[in-house]
DNA sequence: AGATTGACTGCAT
DNA sequence: CATGCAGCCAATC
């Protein structure tokens, strides 16, 4: 492994992330420190499925699922948060100041 | 090597 | 809150 310091780090914030909780693209990007919330995107999307990383606990800004509704990730993804104990309102939005990720430093 | 795109964000309108 | 524009950096063509 490697050579990917950009995915490795990315990754490695989005699995500090507790269960229940989410965390938005330019959190972890802003955690992680030295990469933007497109590469935290583009590295989503580089994790092979089985992988220990919980992608699906990182969303939009805006507490919303970036994939478009009715597609296959985001039924999966909405799926596998409330199994969490994450809640989603009618418009399919998560409660950020209720489920938003503080931080590392704080449930680390 | 240059142009295009992308699981984004923030500010302005 | 929706839409538009700019900034961001890596992967892809």
């Amino acid at each position: 492994m490697g050579a990917d310091g950009v995915h490795e780090g990315i990754r490695r914030i989005v699995r500090m992330i507790p269960a229940g909780k989410v965390a938005t693209y330019g959190q972890v990007a802003a955690i992680e420190g030295k990469c933007t919330p497109r590469m935290v995107g583009y590295a989503m999307a580089g994790i092979p499925a089985g992988s220990d990383v919980p992608w699906y606990r990182v969303i939009n800004s805006r507490g919303t699922i970036s994939f478009p509704a009715g597609s296959d990730g985001h039924e999966t993804q909405r799926a596998l948060l409330e199994s969490e104990g994450v809640e989603f309102d009618e418009r399919g939005k998560v409660d950020l100041s209720r489920f938003g990720w503080e931080g590392p430093g704080v449930e680390a």
